[in-house]
DNA sequence: ACACTGGCTAAGGCAGGCAGAAGTCAGCTA
DNA sequence: TAGCTGACTTCTGCCTGCCTTAGCCAGTGT
């Protein structure tokens, strides 16, 4: 009962490769700070506006103001003016697409949160809308089988 | 088509609270480094050795041994002692519980990285053991709908 | 007795994340 | 015209992550 995955194939034994591509490690460099993926859940909470970032993540301004421009650099974020009637024109941060995707990770962070650093299962609960039960992230095969690290087996793609 | 989660009850506005126990949060306190993360990527490729984690996962010694420790330390891997016959005595580390069950994030960071950042579709693939279908992660409610982060409500636990 | 290997520790130094305080600038409001 | 607000930028300085180089120690092999 192991909860290493099996390595099949080119890249058995481990030591014979590195792992060069590895796109944890590409994610990571992206949103490798604190800072990052937390303004990422606030994104997610519907804040858009600077001052709110830096005040609801709790970072000082300079951070926020750095953070932010990376993350619309990357493409996770996008800048737009509005302009409500009688104000000036002012700026809103919102989730792209590929800003979006990016949920299952925070997910994944709190539902292990949850779990392991919190007396009392996290603070807050996440419900499907339409029918309200309880929202939890799963690795599942395309068979529709729920599957632990364990029963997995790791191939080179292509 | 917002890609927001909705806030109810006493969340609702989002500027009447502090996300003060939040376990997104805490859990980037455990895992926020790029260094501890892909040790944890290598210990579920099976790797147990000091050399082997610094190495493979290509940071110093110095390192690997600080984000080790750290990692022994909050329990994610465990420190055993181990002898084959005529050799000395050795270390190696390997995945508890706590640290195995952090697999579903790992496994996130690499799907968005794989559909975000390399131009074919990432190095490897998972697959189920027993059925051969691929592996992916994704959110549900115990009802079995697959769910979208803008059909989600949150509310407060408890 | 000696070198070798695995698993570290120590010292020195650079770079970047972070905080706090203060300044800038545009445009609305009084 | 003067002030206010939102959205920043600038400056200073600490602290941590990381690197490189070097050294230590225990147990094996020769």
């Amino acid at each position: 009962m192991t909860s290493t995955v099996r390595l099949t194939g080119a890249l058995e034994p481990r030591s014979g490769w590195k792992a060069e591509r590895c796109t944890i490690a590409k994610s990571l460099d992206v949103v490798s700070t604190r800072s990052a993926l937390l303004i990422m859940r606030e994104a997610f909470y519907g804040t858009t506006r600077f001052d709110d970032f830096a005040e609801r993540v709790g970072i000082s301004e300079p951070v926020a103001a750095a953070r932010l421009r990376e993350l619309v650099e990357e493409g996770l974020l996008e800048r737009e003016d509005y302009r409500e009637p009688g104000q000036r024109t002012r700026q809103q941060y919102r989730l792209t697409p590929k800003g979006a995707d990016l949920f299952p990770v925070l997910v994944a962070l709190m539902k292990w949160g949850d779990r392991w650093l919190d007396d009392r299962g996290g603070p807050i609960e996440l419900v499907h809308r339409d029918c309200g039960e309880p929202v939890s992230v799963s690795l599942h095969c395309a068979a529709g089988h729920e599957v632990a690290s364990g029963e997995i087996d790791v191939a080179r793609r292509g």
